[in-house]
DNA sequence: CACAATTACTACGACAGGTAAAGTACTTTT
DNA sequence: AAAAGTACTTTACCTGTCGTAGTAATTGTG
């Protein structure tokens, strides 16, 4: 398993990810998240929304509420181009992460 | 430059990393890490000296004073067998969060 | 020879992000 | 009628990082 304290600091780029695709809310990013990490990585609920918070205060998402007439209301999140800025630049930043831990990882698979 | 929060997972299996080269001590270590990073990352005193503590505590790690005659006394560090299960471990972990946080990534240098 | 810089730590307190636990509320399936 | 699924919110806690500051010795510089 993926333990989270590895991953921390990527949560709100997976996040701006798939909001990348479009508009979506919590459980719908939730369940993408463990679909497209075959099920190697799953957000736990509250640190997903607790991102959101941290996400929209940072101006990167934006939210309003779906019109749904039943069910409770969703609430949607949509990204805006400061979030997509700071998602490359997360993305650059990944490019380098893995390079440098990579000096410090050996291979035991021979 | 290389946020904290994303290589956070990692310093514990940077240093038992360097550790598996032969016993070390803070300051060496340190600089180590500097180098082979070229620079690129630089682990903060406190996180390093906090981080020996961690993995001493979880008997990763074993210290032992220097018997240098004179200049300030060195805390001497050697690895431990369980240490390096443990750092077996976290390398096979990584290849997997690699891979998982590759999905969520987009190459913009086209 | 004085002072700065470097080496080698230790202590303290603040802060951010993740998480367990519990609760709310509505819909669909059994 | 109950359980399971959808869709969140609140609270309180824990861990790891880091800024700040202090201690103590050695080495380099003007």
């Amino acid at each position: 398993m993926i333990s989270s304290d590895v991953i921390r600091g990527y949560n709100d780029t997976i996040i701006l990810y798939l909001l990348l695709e479009g508009e979506s809310y919590g459980y719908e990013i939730s369940k993408n998240i463990k679909e497209l990490s075959e099920e190697k990585y799953i957000m736990k609920e509250t640190t997903l929304y607790s991102a959101f918070n941290r996400l929209e205060a940072n101006g990167f998402i934006e939210s309003f509420f779906g019109d749904e007439t039943f069910g409770k209301r969703r609430t949607y999140y949509r990204i805006t181009p400061t979030g997509l800025a700071y998602y490359k630049e997360k993305c650059e930043e990944w490019e380098l992460t893995k390079d440098v831990i990579n000096r410090f990882i050996k291979e035991w698979n021979v």
